[in-house]
DNA sequence: AAAAATTACAACCGCTCGTAA
DNA sequence: ATTACGAGCGGTTGTAATTTT
């Protein structure tokens, strides 16, 4: 069977020859492309028009970011992808100059396998049956070889924005308001090695001073006991320097997450169950470790402004 | 050194969707 | 309302390059 839009004339397939783009290249760039059904015989082409489209969308276009995924960018995907699914064009318009076919690739070959690698299902993001026993009993004998420091109260808040990505509203929904709606507060999950910093930023009500911007302790777990408390198996250390942009806050790529990271960030979102007994303050960073826009799915609290701003305070 | 296996990614195929006739 | 058609999408395959045996 040949193809079905191009059966008249005979048409090559296959990858293309440094000629064939060239002279795709200079009709689109001279032309435009118009319908793409009449492309190849005006540029003197014998390809059909869908493979005229598919070489210039994902190979020619000269706004095509070149070179391999940064870490920025894997993250980005993880997380629309764990909102969206496989809508791998979605996907690649939160990612400029990337193809839908390149971000599909990039997740088959590579981001797959980390996330198996990590335990988890990359379907669903949610940890493998198989890693929750294994990770469930590592993390509570690292529970209970840690004794916890104890945040005091008024040690200090912490104040960001996030980018809006499109689909807040979808995020909102879906796991603030079915995860989260009946407990004042859920867990406050791993802090996993991001580190904070902020600028100060005056028009903002609710910016901090740099000098009280903090690790959350980096390395360690944040979690809440059946009295309401927050503990954490590392105390709170200043982050002394903020660093400047047009965000206030900016975020640290994370080092690489770890299976016994994950751990405890899963059996942290356990702690939801608790939730009858506690009546503090505190807002849940569990679930928004990969990535800035992704934080304010994993946010509880009384945010009049729930997704701009997210604070810690008085826990 | 050669063959086999694996990986990376380019390209294809069938389908759906939107639109215009 | 129906049909035809092009564009776009996502699953899948093909293939060159690389790594392993």
């Amino acid at each position: 069977m040949g193809h079905h839009c191009c059966s008249k004339q005979k048409v090559k397939r296959g990858l293309w020859s440094p000629e064939e783009d060239e002279k795709l290249f200079n009709y689109i760039t001279t032309h435009g492309h118009g319908s793409w059904s009449s492309v190849p015989k005006l540029a003197g082409l014998q390809r059909c028009g869908k493979s005229c489209r598919l070489r210039w969308i994902n190979y020619l276009r000269p706004d095509l970011k070149k070179g391999s995924f940064t870490e920025e960018e894997e993250r980005t995907i993880i997380e629309v992808h764990r909102i969206l699914g496989n809508r791998w064009a979605q996907i690649a318009k939160h990612l400029p100059g990337r193809t839908d076919n390149e971000v599909k690739n990039f997740w088959n070959s590579c981001i797959k396998k980390k996330l198996l690698a990590q335990g988890l299902d990359p379907n669903t993001h949610n940890l493998l049956p198989s890693s929750q026993k294994h990770l469930k009993r590592a993390h509570n004998n690292a529970l209970k070889s840690t004794i916890p420091h104890h945040i005091p109260p008024n040690s200090g808040s912490l104040v960001f924005s996030v980018d809006p990505i499109s689909d807040q509203d979808y995020i909102m929904k879906n796991d603030i308001e079915t995860c989260f709606s009946t407990s004042s507060i859920v867990d406050l999950g791993h802090a996993n090695n991001f580190v904070w910093s902020a600028k100060d930023n005056t028009q903002n009500p609710n910016a901090i001073p740099d000098n009280s911007v903090s690790l959350i302790s980096p390395n360690g777990y944040n979690m809440v006991d059946d009295q309401g408390s927050l503990w954490s198996t590392q105390s709170l250390e200043s982050f002394e320097q903020p660093i400047g942009s047009d965000d206030q806050m900016v975020i640290h790529p994370p080092e690489e997450m770890t299976i016994c990271d994950m751990e405890a960030e899963y059996e942290l979102r356990n702690l939801q169950n608790l939730d009858a007994t506690l009546n503090s303050q505190c807002f849940d960073f569990g679930f928004g470790d990969y990535s800035p826009t992704m934080m304010p799915s994993c946010l509880y609290g009384d945010m009049t402004s729930p997704m701009d701003h997210v604070a810690w305070d008085n826990c």
